[in-house]
DNA sequence: GACTGGCACTCGCTACAGTCGAGTGCCAGA
DNA sequence: TCTGGCACTCGACTGTAGCGAGTGCCAGTC
């Protein structure tokens, strides 16, 4: 069954008049609002096939139709025309991002940028370890049993552990240890060092072995296994906009899901080269986020991607507009990691 | 006008019962739930006296009476009674915060526990630099014009910072910056700092100096003046317990309110020693938490304070239990840091 | 003087009926 | 294939009425 040009109008003009009005939209207040051509009759007649092939739905018989999941899915992939950034909308986001002093800076400025420029929830996740590459690694004792092991990684992330050693190390030995564990793991990606990290331990002499073995089971269960990820998050109070129409009533489910690292990272972690990734409704895997709907890419610096980012809001959202802003600002952040 | 005993009690009754049931409570079941010992007539009487002195008042004409923030003082100064915590509680307490790694972990942990317990919206300041002491310094280099300062304090906060030097450095000079810095700075707190880092200005080597001006003054920047304070929060969802009644109606200004660190830190940061502060309603600076109540109070190892932690929920809040575990959790969290 | 039972009164809540109007589906005709 | 017209549906709103929880007040009792 084929949706011709004049169909696809209507839904497209569904879509732009409901997302901007929040109301239902009916035949009439169409052909009044858009250049259609056609009398309501006509639009009618279209908007019935719409609703035949699951595209818009009506919330009772006398009201007017309303996009389904489906219908904003086309509408997505196919009617949209890109959004290009407005002036002032280029200059927040350039205004926004100088001069931020360091990664955290960075991040959460970048996430309540994305807020305030959606007027939605924005979601940002640190540079991932696993896609970092080790930097430096700096053992400071705290005690003769204990130390600090700080990992720096080329990304800017700064990830410390205490570690408790079997036995009292000496000065030089610390010194020993940071030479080794240096020599073998700078200039690695994380995700590769667990079989470096056991030649470590193999390698070492008797004297420092303990040690050794100590120090490098705790940088493989907390930096690669424990996969330690970060997540940012701003502009809850944007779940409100729209009063409690979107997300049927209740924001519920939704504060709750967004207070899950595991749920955000599923959402924006899995982010492909240059592609932006758009989750409406229904498609969402998460039960909780059944009603909302997902923009989200990756960033980094050059063309690699080292984390994601995005934005979460009611599936009655404006998509060209959000997609065109997240895509903005991911390109911005990649500039400025590249910088370092 | 002095409020005689049973006009207390029944006032206890009163923020008791509307707690409970989140019903305005009328002198009838008053009478049939508490052992009053006088009938609803009374009762009546006495609720019209503690209606005229601002402690209760009737949402309408034929409605019960509900308490007034004035009430919920009255109640929670000389009213509640302590309310200790069930086995399951302490349990639950003790197994959520055993086997923390590090400060991250135990912070984020006793915020999902409070949140747990209390059922409201938790919030804990990580420790505060302010209140810390430096324990080590390491600087390490990036480049030849680039260190990354990394302080780690006895609190176990770790902070670092990218250091644009202005000109080159050798490896045996950052060395020496290194031990410089350290022999001035360790051991002291945070807040005393700015003289002693402006002496080491004075009395680097000329070679050093222009490095250890940048440096001095990043530290200075960065640590001192932008009180670095971090907060971590828990439990938004539960803002959406009890309906759309508390909080008359809308999310939006407690979720705004909630994502202004400095908000935060005015209502947590300020703890005294042993001390639980509550706020009800409209004693709360903050227009936005006009019609919120937070009860906070100050952690430490010892009894010494390093940071603040509470929950903050709907002036309709169980008052002595919060009370209860915020303080029991405040103690845990400090045994835990006084292991460090 | 303090407490109580009784009584009239208030007023929010619910149910029900009636009206209005936006929006629809369908059909005959261009 | 499109259009104008028309009957129909049904939610939103309004007005009315009855119910009942809860009150304030007052006269009477201990």
């Amino acid at each position: 069954m084929g949706l011709d040009d004049r169909k696809l109008a209507v839904l497209r003009a569904i879509v732009e008049d409901y997302v901007a009005t929040q109301e239902p939209v009916g035949s009439k207040a169409l052909v009044e609002r858009h250049q259609l051509g056609v009398s309501p009759a006509t639009v009618r007649n279209d908007m019935a096939v719409l609703e035949e092939e699951g595209y818009i739905r009506q919330p009772h018989t006398s009201a007017g139709r309303v996009p389904t999941d489906r219908g904003y899915r086309l509408f997505v992939d196919r009617l949209s025309r890109v959004k290009p950034l407005s002036p002032a909308e280029r200059r927040a986001i350039e205004r926004f991002l100088v001069g931020a002093v360091d990664l955290d800076d960075v991040v959460h400025r970048t996430v309540r940028l994305l807020a305030q420029l959606t007027r939605q929830v924005a979601v940002v996740q640190y540079p991932s370890l696993a896609r970092s590459k080790v930097r430096h690694l700096e053992l400071v004792p705290i005690s003769t049993t204990r130390l600090m092991v700080v990992m720096i990684a080329d990304t800017g992330r700064v990830e410390q552990r205490l570690v408790e050693l079997p036995g009292p190390v000496a000065p030089d030995e610390v010194t020993d240890l940071r030479r080794l564990v240096n020599e073998k793991l700078v200039g690695s990606r994380l995700s590769d060092t667990p079989p470096l990290v056991q030649a470590l331990v193999d390698e070492s002499t008797p004297q420092l072995r303990p040690a050794m073995a100590t120090l490098s089971s705790v940088l493989l269960e907390t930096l690669v296994e424990r996969h330690e990820e970060r997540i940012a998050l701003a502009g809850t109070a944007n779940l409100t906009r729209g009063g409690l129409l979107d997300f049927q009533g209740s924001l519920r489910p939704i504060l709750e899901a967004l207070e899950e690292e595991v749920v955000l990272l599923k959402l924006i972690g899995e982010a492909e080269p240059s592609t932006t990734r758009v989750l409406i409704g229904d498609e969402n895997e998460i039960d909780n986020l059944r009603a909302a709907s997902v923009v989200s890419t990756g960033y980094g610096p050059g063309s690699t991607i080292v984390g994601g980012l995005g934005v979460l809001g009611p599936t009655r959202m404006d998509y060209p507009g959000n997609i065109a802003m997240v895509r903005a600002v991911a390109r911005y952040v990649g500039e400025l990691l590249a910088q370092n």
